[in-house]
DNA sequence: ACAAGTTTGCTAATTTTTTTACAATTGCAG
DNA sequence: CTGCAATTGTAAAAAAATTAGCAAACTTGT
């Protein structure tokens, strides 16, 4: 679970030589979107191509009983519905602003052209998704591995290090559950337990991250034990 | 739990114009490796891109426990190594021949300059990554929201489909319990379960799914239910 | 065809997690 | 300030999964 945010890499935009960056950002619309705003929704056909300019962006799915599920965050310099464009599929997630969020989006044709025309454009995403690939293998080995406990700890600490989160972070332990796939009360016990550790302060819908290279410590003490 | 083998959609080398795949072949070294026969490890960094030309292979982690924890199954046509090469971070999998395999290896430096200049293949790279990540997504869904006994199914299901695979699977129990993350009680309840429903049929180190079509229909009624 | 080593099927005891239910707390609207 | 609705903390019971252990079934190499 260790993240799709803090990257461990480079991010898209990064990893576009200047020059690109100035033409993507002049072929592209700047959309502004505003907190929980939902940008579109799993299923959509609809073929654009979205790069994060500043805000953030969190991806999941919403049953049809109205939960949700959340799947990542993606941060400035992040792009999704790449796989839309170049595969061809529909969506396969809700994604929402997080916070005033600013979008630099580019049609699918015009994308590919692009793509066409500049290989390197090509070569950072292959980068990007390569790199994304590995965290969601990565995330998978976390869930079958790590007990309840730690993997509440991952997941706080990866929304801790997300962009756009002030300390707190403004989440009901309802929320952390559905993201988790475990249930209220675990959830509860897990951060009333990391609570007492002083690894967190719990509030009212939000739970206080003080110190995440503290948490960060914790985990991977723990989980050197565990294997 | 969707599968990284009875792909979605096509393969790396389906994605590759005949000229690309025959210059591929022509610049690698084609290298054989008997059945369970390890390929490299986790934590290498030798920079070598691998397309399995014939048979398979299977990736998960060995435990320093000396358990292990199987997460896809790779065919014909499927790459790997090409995180460590383009993004230049060690192996992250273990890599085990599934039944005697051909794979085509070039080095990574080679691979990287193919790749500059031949647009074509970068563009095949980043579609299967894409497909790749798309169903590490579903895989991980799966993960959360299904039970025991429908995720055992789904994996029996995925390894059904794979490719070197007859009728019968030709696994322990023990390899399925590593592989979803559970215990071997478990999973004998579970098969149990599905042989009574007359989905499967157990034998000693083996297991047959007669018939995938019906395993799978179960399994699609099962999740409709539970959403 | 036998002995040795695996693998499977089962059981019982234990641990973990979920469910259900309810009281206490918090924020907010009027 | 007060009452309401949402959220959190907790406890007890139920369900699910794990561990540990053992006997029976099965392969294989000799």
């Amino acid at each position: 679970m260790n993240t799709l945010l803090s990257q461990l890499g480079p991010t898209f935009m990064d990893l576009l030589p200047d020059a690109l960056h100035d033409l993507l950002v002049a072929q592209g619309t700047r959309v502004r979107y505003r907190g929980d705003q939902l940008i579109h929704s799993r299923g959509d056909d609809s073929q654009i191509v979205s790069i994060i300019l500043s805000g953030g962006a969190r991806a999941g799915t919403f049953g049809h009983d109205g939960s949700y599920t959340m799947t990542s965050i993606l941060g400035p310099g992040q792009t999704f519905g790449e796989f839309t464009v170049i595969v061809g599929l529909p969506r396969s997630l809700d994604m929402v602003a997080l916070g005033e969020t600013e979008i630099l989006e580019l049609p699918g044709p015009k994308f590919t052209r692009l793509c066409d025309e500049q290989p390197e454009l090509s070569k950072a995403l292959l980068s990007s998704s390569l790199i994304r690939t590995y965290m969601l293998l990565e995330i998978m080995d976390a869930m079958r591995r790590l007990p309840l406990l730690e993997r509440t700890a991952k997941l706080l600490l990866i929304l801790a290090e997300a962009p756009m989160q002030t300390d707190h972070l403004n989440y009901t332990q309802a929320d952390l559950a559905f993201t988790l796939g475990i249930s209220r009360v675990s959830v509860s016990k897990a951060v009333g337990r990391l609570a007492e550790l002083g690894l967190i302060t719990l509030g009212y819908r939000n739970i206080l991250v003080k110190d995440p290279a503290k948490l960060q410590n914790w985990l991977d003490r723990r989980q050197h034990l565990a294997v």
